[in-house]
DNA sequence: TATTGTTATACTCTATAACTATA
DNA sequence: TATAGTTATAGAGTATAACAATA
C-alpha cells in the first residue's frame, strides 16, 4: 500500500492541520494521496517560506540567491564562484549573474587570486556587510515565526531536511 | 542572537549530517548562518526531492504540475481549474497550460458544467488513470526512500510542513 | 459587478553547451 | 586535457493584466 507509513510519527506535534487545501475558499478539495507526499508539501512550504522571508525584508524584488551568496561570502572570505556553486547546489553559470548583480550593487568585490589566475576570491564590502546584517536580522525574525509554528520540532525538521539533501543527492 | 533556538530539538534523529556543504568536492565551505536557516534547507530539499522523484518515474521531462493536477482530479472528479489553482497554491493562469498539456496528451477530459457555463469539470481518462497509477507507484517507491532517510521523523516532518504552509500563508 | 477561464506578456530561476584563459 | 569563469541560449515555472463569456 502506498505511503503505508504515513502518520506513524511520534507526538512531536500535537495540534494538526485540516486535511483540505487552500488558504481561503478552496475548502472541500481533498488532497488525497498528495497530502501524504513529502515532495508536495516541501514545494508548498518552500514557496510560502520564501514569500514570508521576502515580506520580512521589505524588499519586494529580493532575489532568491542574494542572501545565500552574501552569507557564504561572509562565512568564507575569499570564496570562489565555483565553491559557491557547489555549496548552494547550483550550476556555476547560475552563480555568475548573481555575483554580477552583487558587484554592480557594490555589495561584494572580486580580488585576484595570485596562485591561480583563472579564479578570484570574493569579499563583502561595508555596504554588503550592512545588507547582510539586515537580511540576517530579517531571517532571525522570520525564523522566530517558524519556531512559533513548529515549536520544538524545528530541530528535527532541519535535521531531516539536511539528511534528505545529503542522501538524495 | 540569531537562530538562538537552533539544535534544541529532541532526539528524533540520532545520526547527524556533516555541517559543510556540497555533495562532492566542496568540503571546507562553511554554511555558517545558512545552516540553521529553514528556508535554505527547504529549497535544497525540495529541489533534491523533485529530481529524485523524476528519476524514479523515468520520465526525463516530467512536469512538476502533472502529478499534482492528475492527483487532484482523481481525488475530486469534476474539479474545476480554479479549485485546482487554489488547492495547489498557484494562480489560475498557471494552471491553464498544465490542463492544456494533459488534455492534449489525452490524460484528462473537460466536461461541461450545466449549472455554470463559465466553468467545466475535469475527469481522468483511462490513459490518465494509468499514468497516475504509474506516477503514484513511483511516488510510493520514492517515499520509501525518504522513510529510509528520515525514519520515524517522516510524520512530524509532514506535519511541520503542513503547518508552515497553513500559517505562513 | 464579480467570477471563470484564456491569452499575452514578462520575469526569474535554472541548466547545457560553447567559449576564454589559464592550469 | 582539465578547470574557472563567462556568455549565449533555451526551457520551465510563475505572476499580472486584460479579455470574453457568463453569473
Amino acid at each position: 500500500m502506498a505511503y503505508g507509513l504515513a502518520g506513524q510519527g511520534g507526538g512531536c506535534l500535537t495540534r494538526s492541520v485540516p486535511r483540505t487545501a487552500g488558504q481561503d475558499g478552496a475548502a472541500g478539495v481533498r488532497l488525497g494521496v498528495l497530502d501524504d507526499y513529502v515532495g508536495f508539501h516541501l514545494q508548498l512550504a518552500q514557496s510560502a517560506t520564501f514569500r514570508s522571508f521576502r515580506r520580512y525584508t521589505g524588499i519586494a524584488n529580493l532575489r532568491a540567491g542574494w542572501f545565500t551568496v552574501l552569507s557564504l561570502i561572509a562565512d568564507n572570505p575569499g570564496i570562489t564562484p565555483i565553491a559557491i556553486s557547489r555549496a548552494s547546489g547550483r550550476d556555476k553559470s547560475t552563480i555568475t549573474p548573481v555575483i554580477q548583480d552583487l558587484v554592480r550593487e557594490a555589495l561584494i568585490v572580486r580580488e585576484k587570486n595570485p596562485g591561480d589566475r583563472r579564479s578570484y576570491g570574493l569579499h563583502l564590502t561595508e555596504k554588503g556587510r550592512a545588507s547582510l546584517d539586515h537580511l540576517a536580522a530579517c531571517a532571525a525574525e522570520h525564523d522566530a515565526a517558524i519556531v512559533a509554528i513548529v515549536g520544538q520540532c524545528r530541530g528535527p525538521l532541519l535535521e531531516a531536511l539536511r539528511r534528505i539533501v545529503a542522501e538524495l543527492g
